[in-house]
DNA sequence: TGTACATCAGTGAACGCGCGTTCACTGATGTAC
DNA sequence: TGTACATCAGTGAACGCGCGTTCACTGATGTAC
């Protein structure tokens, strides 16, 4: 049972993630501010030292709390389709990080733009909800390597196959060292062309249609891992 | 001929980007600022505005240093090697950028990074060279499909066909759709390496053997431009 | 049920810091006659 | 070659701003007897 205490303090705390994420929207990573954030809380700075040690902290925060989001999304949107349609699986999971990205974009330049100098997320409480989409991604490559599926290119050297041994212990997961090489391509494509579209690589005009080029992107993508032609 | 005031001025104003380069890695694009330079300069703070007009012409400098070293460096590069090899070709353009981007990963944030709250880059300044590797990479392409290579996948849908003709109305470089949609994976495919190698996604020990994690990408994306089979 | 004490949210002032930009100025370097 | 004037690099003070963090404090909420 919660005291009103308890209660009001988990509210309060609750709002300072809120106005940091706005803040973010505003001022980017780099501008992030106590300060800003105790006066939007109605609150005098000092006050927000109550419930965030410092500055830092509250971007571990955000951090957690946005990798926490969009591996929520994107989980919930692979899980909505049919298991046993390999393709739409990945269509729903590249189709999900992308429309996550566009609707937050300071959000996702935090997990995936330049480091914010001076700041070094801590491991021990980012490492899991960060690694949540890719190990969706390689759950994916397991299944369609069961289903027969076969993704392109050569063998690996040995030094990749030696990461790849380490990293199938880590994660228990049954892929080859080849699919693990295209799981691999398929993440860094997939926010690659995410990072250009939100970041506004690709030019202020250049494309008419990304939502459509994207998805053409994520179908050669696909190729490479070998989804349309299960065998 | 140049007078000495000229040369000074020149020299001076070579000072300031080479220190604003310097602080870019310490303190990144948001950290940027003109007092600081002024004060590694050796020079009171408003001396530096006989030279840039504000901090965000300073910035602008700065990406436009750094999109024509690396569009110099990747051009050279892929100048250096056999032009009818054109997987060398290839490597060697993804390799230049790679080494590059890990050499120089501040200025690299600038360009690939998120964008830096309230600033803009000038269009008219800054399309020019940071469009010289994708003009690269499209010429390579126009030189494979012309050798005979096919890159994968399927046609492209209407709006894509669309973006396509306008695009190469503008450059004047014969690919076809299907080709023009495999170098955009290439080109975000590349950068979505690098980035996740730059910016550290990959996590801290994943990868003991990133530069070959990386030849084995960009493998595959050749793979995807057809340029493993030439017909 | 009532009193004494502990907990804790929030205050307000202060510390020392850095920033972009403007402005009137000094003094050296260049130019025209 | 010498003088008068124009150009321009750099100075120093100031404007008004924001930041993270500490600290002694007030006063309300909760708890133990």
């Amino acid at each position: 049972m919660s005291t009103p205490r308890e209660r009001a303090r988990a509210q309060t705390l609750a709002d300072i993630t809120r106005l940091g994420r706005e803040h973010l929207v505003t001022y980017g990573a780099a501008g992030l501010s106590l300060r800003a954030v105790a006066r939007d809380l109605g609150v005098v700075s000092s006050a927000v030292y109550r419930y965030v040690p410092s500055r830092d902290d509250l971007l571990t925060l955000l951090v957690v709390d946005a990798y926490t989001e969009l591996g929520a999304t994107v989980e919930a949107a692979e899980a909505a389709v049919d298991r046993q349609d390999l393709l739409l699986r990945w269509e729903a999971l590249a189709g999900a990080a992308r429309t996550w990205a566009l609707d937050q974009p300071a959000r996702y330049g935090l997990l995936f733009g330049s480091p914010v100098p001076g700041y070094a997320a801590p491991a021990e409480q980012t490492t899991g909800p960060g690694t949540r989409v890719i190990m969706l991604l390689l759950t994916l490559a397991a299944d369609a390597e069961a289903a027969g599926c076969r993704p392109s290119g050569r063998a690996a050297p040995p030094a990749v196959t030696a990461d790849a041994d380490r990293i199938r212990a880590e994660i228990g997961c049954p892929v080859s060292d080849q699919m693990l090489v295209a799981a691999v391509l398929a993440w860094v494509g997939l926010f690659g062309a995410v990072s250009f579209e939100v970041f506004g690589q690709y030019g202020r005009d250049t494309f008419g249609a990304p939502a459509q080029l994207f998805a053409e992107i994520v179908d050669r993508l696909a190729g490479v891992l070998g989804l349309s032609a299960p065998g």
